[in-house]
DNA sequence: TCTGGGGTCCTAGGACCC
DNA sequence: TCTGGGGTCCTAGGACCC
């Protein structure tokens, strides 16, 4: 046992007696459109992606489109054939950054303890920041300014954690405030459909369709053993939701770092001409490359997306000897992966996504020259030994190339892995050399 | 005339080490 | 010579969300 006397910082406390919020942003993109043109509001509207060509759906769409019938993600010949005098915005999202950081900021000034979850919804935790009898008053507080400042309609969930808040948020829209308790779960949730519930997609609701399971009341009091077989962990933690349990705390850094950033397109037509396919894969390498810079950071592996003709779709990654950032290491990466892997059909749709991030700063450091050329003669008596021994055997290496010997190994297995850094570079310089 | 583009997390298998 | 089990790293795919 630890002796006591220090005390725990909390974030949020799973312990007891949490109020959480799930303030959710309805019709957002097309929320932010009318706020920025009042001439659009109250017109069914929607935001879709490749307007001009044949192929865009529709993101988001305002209450009035969604009233004619139009719902994402449907396919705008199909939202224009519900409604035809829809308006049809491109999607800006510069604009609705800001807006969403105009947002967050509002809800930082009730608390720190705010998580985004995306661009339009986050997390807060205001149990110790709000008296208990306040919270549905701070909640209208909250909503009212956003409306009033922002021109931004939100709905907000209350409850004592996450997932039943998030639940809640959903349960009016848009303009809605909903207090979910503990003990409304059985009365309120365990009707619902499984498909309803936050986490569970047509897949999984398939899985429990077949185990006999379908709603959320089925779901809470299933047999643990056989959803943990079909489903795994996350047949376990779906059953402790559906019980209204969750333990996540609100963690205000939670997504505070990107782990990739990739652009991806689908083609107007399908393609197999490898001219224009590198020329859409400079294009994503560019735009991919712009977005790293801005974030001040560099990749440490690249994956190549391939959606073919038939929809079927394929990743292929590779770790990189070191990390890279400039659009033409991006290209180059990935023109490798596609030559590699690509099987001649025709392609619908290409992407390049950075993974594997890392900052600027650490990333530069592997460059430093000098520990490079220390290493690169290292490198060289260790392929050197390592030679002689695969070629002649232990005996012929004299005693003292001993220590080298123990280095050699040391760097193989680096290199094999590629832990290290400094040696990535070392790796890649000679990988270089060899093409 | 079906099906966008941005992500995260989880799982599973193979390679390899100890 | 035959043998085990735990752990990490890498890659690919799947499910889900907004």
């Amino acid at each position: 046992m630890e002796s006591g006397g220090s005390s725990v910082k909390r974030k949020s406390t799973p312990a007891r007696g949490r109020i959480i919020f799930h303030v959710d942003m309805n019709s957002f993109y097309a929320s932010v459109e009318a706020a920025w043109d009042p001439s659009l509001k109250g017109k069914p509207l929607a935001i879709a992606g490749n307007v001009e060509e044949r192929r865009g759906i529709v993101v988001t769409a305002s209450y009035e489109a969604r009233a004619k019938g139009v719902k994402p993600p449907m396919p705008l010949w199909e939202a224009k054939r519900h409604c035809p005098d829809l308006i049809v915005r491109k999607p800006d999202f510069d604009k609705y950054r800001k807006a969403s950081s105009s947002m967050f900021q509002l809800l930082y000034e009730i608390t720190p303890l705010v998580e985004p979850v995306s661009i339009d919804e986050g997390y807060m935790d205001i149990s110790d920041s709000i008296r208990p009898d306040q919270a549905v008053k701070t909640a209208e507080y909250i909503q009212k300014r956003l409306a009033n400042e922002l021109s931004l309609p939100s709905s907000i969930g209350v409850a004592p954690n996450k997932f039943l808040a998030k639940m809640a948020s959903d349960m009016k829209k848009p303009m809605g405030i909903t207090v979910l308790r503990k003990r409304q779960v059985q009365d309120v949730l365990w009707p619902l459909k499984t498909i309803e519930m936050h986490g569970v997609g047509e897949k999984t609701s398939d899985k429990l369709k077949k185990l006999g399971i379908h709603t959320i009341g089925d779901l809470a009091l299933a047999d643990r053993d056989s959803l943990k077989n079909h489903l795994g962990i996350a047949g376990l933690k779906l059953n402790e939701r559906a019980c209204g349990i969750d333990s996540r705390p609100v963690d205000p850094d939670a997504v505070s770092e990107f782990k990739s950033i990739g652009n991806s397109t689908t083609m107007p037509s399908d393609i197999t001409d490898r001219a224009k396919i590198r020329k859409i894969l400079m294009n994503l390498a560019d735009s991919v490359a712009r977005r790293m810079r801005k974030k001040e950071v560099y990749a440490g592996n690249v994956q190549l997306t391939i959606r073919y003709h038939d929809w079927k779709t394929i990743t292929r990654s590779r770790k990189l000897q070191n990390p890279v950032s400039t659009h033409a290491d991006l290209l180059e990466a990935s023109w490798r992966l596609f030559e590699e892997y690509w099987n001649q059909e025709p392609i619908r749709l290409l992407g390049i996504t950075a993974m594997d991030l890392v900052e600027k700063g650490q990333a530069h450091k592997q460059l430093d020259l000098f520990s490079y050329e220390k290493d690169q003669k290292e490198y060289d008596l260790a392929s050197a030994v390592h030679s002689i021994r695969d070629k002649f055997g232990e005996s012929v290496l004299l005693k003292g190339t001993q220590l080298s010997k123990d280095k050699s190994d040391n760097l193989r297995d680096q290199k094999r892995r590629g832990t290290s850094l400094e040696k990535d570079f070392l790796r890649d310089d000679l990988f270089r050399k060899k093409e």
